[in-house]
DNA sequence: CAAGATACTACCCTTTTGGGTAGGTTTTTT
DNA sequence: AAAAAACCTACCCAAAAGGGTAGTATCTTG
């Protein structure tokens, strides 16, 4: 049985290459072919695709708020955003609405095949830059700022949402004392309360 | 110009398999086959290998440390990690400390190959399952805590570092209020300081 | 070995937060 | 129009956090 698959794409030369080259393949059928999220989002109980080929940039509602309007409507679909853009916010804005895989649009016939195949084997394709990104973003840069082994002790267990007293308990130590690391803790973070203090050793990985 | 690559393996028919298979390449070149990465890690300098095919489960320095370390050493050195354990949290880690593609074990030397090429042009070769991990590490549950508009601004701002004053003057509103909602918030959120609001809502995305 | 840096501990006092209570307005839903 | 949310205000008191000061231990480094 043929996967059903839905395009959503307003340049229509590029929509049409695609729909000819998925109807060619033996497991995809395209069902539906729109030029804007509008139309595809009202037929999305009727269509009831597996796999939907959205462009970002479109008219009205863009393929970022469509994938999650879509996303919201059919959980299992697997969106592939097709587009020209590889910035980095709309890229992870991409992947955050909800969107499996993320082409851009010099896709080969071939690579769109791919894509489709590796959807549904489980995969999230992605072309090579927006892969290396998205697997950048986890390399967090080793911050310069150095926290004293009894600091880090002290900013974790605030940042698990402990008191200070619970703090002082843990680690034996006086209450006031461990308002003195905080405070020099502030200062190495060039922070002003204890909560930005956790976001930032949270966000450059101190701890 | 051949790319020198060094081979981190201790699984020796695996290491010989693919030195066979890199060599045979025209453009890339094993420079030396270590079954550890502390030998390897005393040879960065004199290899100076643009790649480095690392296992995760090696005896003493495991795969991830010994990223960590290459990285550290030789930052501009593409690491692929090649191993069988596909859990979640390890291949993060590795990701973390620097790991530039990820390949699971039951790769064919085509694959090996493929993996070397993309690197090379700035890519990050995963396996089809780890691609979708990483992927799906972006797509945050939609939490079905609903934090009203106001609260939403307050949660904002203290999670800018802002006191409750700082807030109530942005907002306009008097401190009280402001207490009033946080504590609100804490309700719906389960929480019972703002250190851990401001996390939950950071982890759940709720702003 | 002595000077200096770094880390750790502690106390005092002021400001900020947390949590309870109580009541009023506006907006949305039924 | 009534009911329900959401939003706003104010006050009080107890608890927690912020900031200044100070002494000690350890570890460098000249």
């Amino acid at each position: 049985m043929k996967h059903n698959v839905v395009i959503i794409e307003d340049n229509i030369p590029l929509s049409e290459g695609f729909v000819e080259v998925i109807n060619k393949t033996s497991n995809f059928k395209v069902v539906d072919a729109y030029n804007n999220c509008e139309e595809a989002i009202e037929h999305l109980k009727t269509d009831n695709a597996s796999i939907y080929l959205v462009d970002i940039d479109l008219p009205g509602i863009n393929g970022v708020e469509g994938t999650k309007q879509i996303k919201k409507a059919l959980p299992n679909s697997h969106i592939i955003m097709v587009t020209v853009y590889e910035n980095s916010s709309i890229v992870f804005d991409a992947l955050c609405a909800g969107a499996t895989g993320y082409l851009t649009k010099n896709v080969s016939p071939d690579e769109i095949v791919d894509a489709l195949n590796e959807v549904i084997s489980g995969g999230a394709p992605m072309s090579i830059k927006i892969a290396k990104m998205v697997v950048s973003s986890f390399q967090k840069m080793p911050s310069k700022i150095e926290l004293s082994t009894r600091e880090k002790e002290v900013l974790t267990l605030l940042a698990e949402g402990n008191s200070y007293d619970g703090i002082a308990d843990t680690l034996f130590i006086s209450k006031n004392t461990i308002k003195f690391h905080l405070k020099n803790i502030y200062i190495k973070l060039q922070v002003r309360s204890n909560i930005e203090a956790v976001q930032k050793a949270n966000r450059e990985n101190l701890l």
